[in-house]
DNA sequence: GCATTAACCACAG
DNA sequence: CTGTGGTTAATGC
């Protein structure tokens, strides 16, 4: 049995249950490991959890006509795949944990009853999908007009504020995955990236990166 | 035309 | 998995 009461990690829309709810909750959620790489929900299959990811770093994809799109990165906590939850019975994208994680599963119906019966935390779920939804306005309008340099730039900042709020960190996703990311080829990320190093911009080595020049990744990500 | 951008292929660490 | 060079197609002066 979980022990929320104890977690840490409490969202505002967990922290507006009443009581009662928190402990019906707490009787109903089960959390789960994942190591680097596993699936945890998978296009096409049902869903029949709302999922919460509670420590670690996921991927969100879908299959695409040629090659996997990577939807979004998902730094916890927050919950992954609402829209998936309830959109459709069916899954519409998979995630997968690119760092050791752990997930709480959360029986759906039980998720709904809390909606319907708890207008605060209504309130939190649809604040955070809104969020989400403005974000993803933001990459969509990103993708369709930035020229790639400018789009690398913009994940790079994008990563290093929002995922790991620091200068450097680990980058999560090979080259071949930030390419699917950004909407482009690996070959293109791979240039680009020598090309930063070169000119300053950034350090890598390996998975290692650091920021050296933001203001000018600043620019490069505006212009597009 | 000529330059730029970026994808695809191939091959090597 | 990553880095590079060659080639090719599309687009913009």
């Amino acid at each position: 049995m979980q022990q929320c009461n104890n977690c840490i990690i409490k969202c505002a829309a967990v922290s507006s249950l009443h009581p009662e709810q928190f402990e019906v909750m707490e009787n109903n959620t089960v959390e789960v490991h994942f190591k680097k790489g596993d699936n945890i929900f998978r296009e096409g299959a049902l869903s029949l959890n709302v999922a919460f990811l509670k420590s670690g770093i996921a991927k969100i994809h879908k299959r695409g006509p040629v090659r996997e799109k990577i939807l979004r990165i998902v730094q916890s906590p927050s919950y992954i795949g609402l829209p998936t939850s309830f959109g459709d019975k069916i899954n519409h994208f998979s995630a997968t944990a690119i760092v050791d994680t752990s997930v709480c599963f959360i029986d759906i119906n039980l998720f709904r009853n809390f909606i319907y019966n708890n207008g605060k935390f209504a309130y939190e779920i649809i604040v955070e999908l809104c969020e989400n939804e403005l974000m993803d306005y933001q990459r969509y309008t990103s993708q369709s007009q930035k020229q790639i340099p400018g789009m690398v730039a913009e994940t790079l900042l994008c990563i290093s504020e929002k995922i790991f709020n620091a200068d450097s960190y680990n980058f999560p996703l090979t080259q071949s995955e930030f390419g699917d990311l950004v909407g482009t080829s690996r070959e293109s990320v791979s240039r680009i990236l020598s090309d930063f190093s070169a000119n300053k911009l950034i350090e890598f080595k390996g998975k290692k990166f650091k920021i050296l020049n933001k203001k000018l990744l600043k620019q490069i990500s505006e212009k597009g």
